[in-house]
RNA sequence: GGCUCGGUAGCAAAGUGGUCAUGCAACGGUUUGCAAAGCCGUUCACGCUGGUUCGACUCCAGCCCGAGCCUCCA
């Protein structure tokens, strides 16, 4: 039994497919006017990280996650690169994909750009205000009645009151209530426009993913995601939405992830602590680090991100990959488990409760450890490798052959690494191994002088060496 | 002001009404030519104040501190 913290209630419920064995989930994806940052990589890597896992479950998913191409800030800098706004989205749409791989991400069932689905989105403000949820507003933009959907605000807890107690909502003379939203904004000269019954124009951001949401998953699907900043609100926005147009039941489960931090404050340009998925991927081992990292503590809390739990992170990941050197990849049935499986089940179906189920990884490296030491490479050991492998597959690491990631080190420019040491001079696996070769003929030698130097040379340039028995000299880069 | 969510050992981060999280770091042991890695062991906790209880980090109340949302934002 899968059970999942719902946001609309505030409490776990048991996720019951409304197709049974069929989960259909959708997250709001990004607005690709740039590279996205580390804050939108945990997104993306939380809702892909739960795809797998209820895959991983046996049920079928169809995850569909969109992306945002129509959007004021896409427009703005393709003015200023001097580009049609299509070709500047292709072009971050592109790179999103690059960084999403890295990352491990899955590539989702469907990805519709809001673009693709003007139609969709026309034909609901339609029946909007057929059924008398929106009207047109003076100056040609079409918004929603906020008054006449009883319901606003159950998601975020708000009411219509307290929100324009708040009021830092500006004044609007076009709305009819100052929280009203635009659903069809009237053309401006230079913007993309599609024609409608309402005039030429483009369409508001929440109705985007109303739109592609039900025409990908239908009006009543399971699970609806994003950051916790789209509770409020877009995702309050698209419930009026949906549900206004359709009377359906919309999602049955909306899941929000917590925020990453910057020292302890919320990613921001004006505060400068803003750092995309590219450049943080450049300064690391491995993306993997970055995917452990983000799955280190629980999807709903905020956490905070800083070179030092990186470090930490890959100083983890680290000691994983180290229990299963040497392991081939055992096609081993991951399911005949040693108890690990089992606990690792109950971990994730409590939430999503990642931090729990990577105990269990490192629960299993270190039997495995303790295995290989007393037996070798024992039935018992290629059970528990094959084990550590395959859930680690579950939560999207541990695919890297074990070998190479040990060996892998970030790449030129970013060793300056995150404690701010002086940039290490790189040496070639080849040019490691060579030094490795001279050192073990000082060793047959017991000439232990030159065996250290050598040792400390390449200790210099970040590479750790490990005398197995036998003349055999494993090493890694750090 | 309204609405949320947090405060766990040196750093991160789970969890529970009554022996254990886990990883990193530190210390000791084992091992090693010396290391490294592994294993074993040790140190270091549950914001404050009351209450309930045989017993609370875990439940309740109050308080303090921090963050977020109420405006585009993962």
């Amino acid at each position: 039994m899968i059970r999942i913290h719902n946001s609309l209630t505030g409490e776990k419920q048991e996720l019951k497919p409304v197709e049974p064995g069929h989960v259909r989930m959708y997250s709001c994806g990004i607005t690709v006017y740039d590279y996205f940052h580390v804050g939108n990589a945990r997104m993306l890597v939380v809702f892909d990280m739960v795809s797998r896992y209820l895959r991983h479950r046996g049920l079928r998913v169809t995850y569909v996650r969109n992306i945002t191409d129509v959007d004021d800030k896409i427009i703005n800098r393709a003015r200023e690169s001097g580009v049609e706004w299509h070709v500047h989205a292709a072009k971050y749409i592109a790179a999103m994909h690059e960084d999403l791989d890295k990352l491990g991400c899955m590539r989702p069932e469907r990805e519709p750009k809001a673009s693709d689905y003007i139609a969709e989105m026309l034909a609901m403000i339609g029946q909007l205000i057929t059924n008398g949820y929106a009207y047109q507003a003076p100056n040609g933009d079409v918004m929603y009645d906020v008054h006449k959907f009883a319901p606003y605000g159950k998601l975020s807890g708000k009411k219509l009151d307290d929100l324009r107690a708040g009021s830092r909502v500006e004044v609007d003379t076009a709305k009819r209530d100052p929280l009203d939203f635009v659903l069809w904004k009237s053309a401006k000269p230079g913007e993309p426009a599609w024609p409608s019954p309402w005039g030429a124009g483009r369409p508001g951001w929440h109705i985007e993913c109303s739109a592609m949401s039900t025409k990908e998953l239908g009006e009543h699907f399971d699970i609806h995601g994003g950051g916790l900043d789209l509770k409020f609100p877009h995702h309050e926005n698209e419930i009026a939405q949906t549900c206004g147009a359709t009377h359906g039941r919309f999602a049955e489960i909306w899941m929000h992830n917590g925020f990453l931090n910057i020292d302890n404050e919320k990613m921001s340009k004006s505060l400068g602590n803003f750092f995309t998925t590219r450049e943080v991927l450049a300064k690391i081992k491995h993306p993997e680090v970055l995917r452990f990292f983000l799955l280190s503590s629980h999807y709903r809390g905020p956490m905070n991100y800083s070179p030092s739990q990186l470090e930490q992170s890959e100083a983890a990941l680290t000691r994983l990959y180290m229990a299963l050197r040497d392991m081939p990849s055992y096609g081993g049935d991951l399911y005949t488990s040693t108890g690990a499986t089992g606990e690792f089940a109950a971990a994730m179906n409590d939430d999503f409760n990642t931090p729990e189920a990577i105990a269990v990884l490192q629960g299993l490296a270190r039997e495995l450890n303790t295995e290989r030491t007393a037996n070798g490479e024992s039935a018992r050991a290629k059970q528990l490798a094959s084990e550590l492998r395959g859930l680690g597959g579950v939560l999207g690491f541990l695919g890297e052959d074990p070998g190479k990631f040990l060996r892998s080190s970030a790449s030129a420019g970013a060793s300056e690494a995150a404690d701010g040491a002086p940039k290490l001079p790189g040496l070639s696996d080849a040019e490691v191994d060579a030094q490795i070769a001279a050192r073990l003929d000082a060793r047959k030698a017991k000439n232990w002088a030159e065996s250290d130097r050598i040792r400390d040379v390449l200790t210099a340039a970040g590479v750790i060496l490990e005398d197995k028995p036998g003349g055999i000299t494993a090493w890694r880069r750090r």
